[in-house]
DNA sequence: GAGTTTTTTGACCAATTGGACAATTTTTCT
DNA sequence: AGAAAAATTGTCCAATTGGTCAAAAAACTC
């Protein structure tokens, strides 16, 4: 956990705290935390905007607490990658955990994708040494990989960023990718893991396992 | 031109409107539209800020021009695609393009992907239209060169998303790119270009033109 | 069920913000 | 140079905003 966790907290406290979060996650990710309101907050909760400010001192502190549950979240995908299991599979799998998240979790992906557009100015910090340190481990491991022959050379580091560039896309691009392709929600991302799974596939020089 | 553009301003009013929408540029793409003020518009700018409505009406219009004035700019690259030329040639020197933007106006990518997440609210009209116009052509062209043998089986609006998200990210995770990697922005973009350059390549089933 | 603690809220406040406007200064035109 | 037009600014205002606070309401304890 990047924060101490709820740790006495009764049941009133936990129930209002997460309904506090649910809504503020909303309000964050359509309108950022500059353009997001303690009163937007307040409607979308079904709270008063003093109630919120009881269980949160400050609309800062609602943001810090909403992002940071979402970082351990997001990166959590990046441990699965096991260093003894099929190159590929491996990083055929991370790319659809990432790509289902898109699906799932636009709202957080959005969130994310706002606070480090606007300088990440609360979380250059766990970038830096949090995510760096975890980014690093798994880099070496495709370069252990690609000294053992399993995969093809590759740059580590801008395989993941296209990963996450490619597949954050369809959460936080939305807007646009559905004003150009007129499908459902279902055969977009079907459509999108197909195309993504062929271009890692042929990135990493490999058949389909 | 997607908005009338100045037709009879003296040469004051050209300077002005320049200078202000320069400076809106930078407040715009590191604040987003709700959270840029346009008392931080006319310090960036160097002017008061009645002066600055002076030539525009308001904070919107402000905006407004701005993110026109970036539409064209922005889709631009696009209809350099040339169904004449070599298939792998036109596109990998449209990847490339894209991402020559994002080293050299991070700021506009950034403005325009903030405008995206938050819903478009200016530019959603201008994407169902004529930018899916645009993007309509282009992968018919792709189509025509697929089933004239001259290029592998694509998915040719998911070739395009994959290109903007990938050579955008450059520009507006920047922060999370450089917390990872420590390097001149030279050596990043170079290292940059070579892996897309590779990916695209693999992708369209190409060997280097 | 009285007393205590926790939760909720209406009313309020100071700071910020987008914008109006009249007065002043500068530029342009003859 | 002098009149007219354009540009600039200091001052002001109303609306929004984050946040306070004391009092009321609910929940919990014994």
């Amino acid at each position: 956990m990047t924060l101490a966790a709820n740790k006495n907290l009764s049941r009133i406290q936990k129930e209002k705290r997460s309904t506090i979060k649910k809504a503020a996650l909303e309000v964050f990710a359509e309108y950022g935390l500059r353009g997001a309101t303690l009163d937007k907050i307040a409607i979308a909760s079904g709270l008063t905007k003093p109630n919120i400010l009881y269980y949160y001192s400050s609309k800062d502190k609602i943001y810090f607490d909403v992002l940071s549950g979402l970082l351990d979240e997001w990166v959590a995908p990046l441990h699965e990658i096991s260093p003894n299991g099929d190159p590929v599979e491996e990083l055929l799998g991370y790319m659809r955990a990432k790509l289902t998240m898109s699906k799932q979790k636009p709202q957080e992906s959005k969130l994310f994708a706002t606070e480090i557009l606007h300088g990440a100015p609360l979380t250059q910090n766990v970038l830096a040494t949090s995510l760096k340190k975890t980014l690093d481990e798994k880099v070496a491991v495709i370069n252990k990989w690609i000294s053992e022959k399993k995969l093809a050379h590759v740059n580590g580091y801008h395989l993941f960023f296209s990963i996450w560039a490619m597949t954050q896309h369809y959460a936080d691009f939305d807007i646009q990718v559905r004003s150009i392709l007129d499908q459902s929600e279902d055969d977009l991302f079907k459509d999108a893991e197909e195309y993504l799974t062929s271009v890692l596939l042929r990135t990493l020089d490999a058949k389909a396992p």
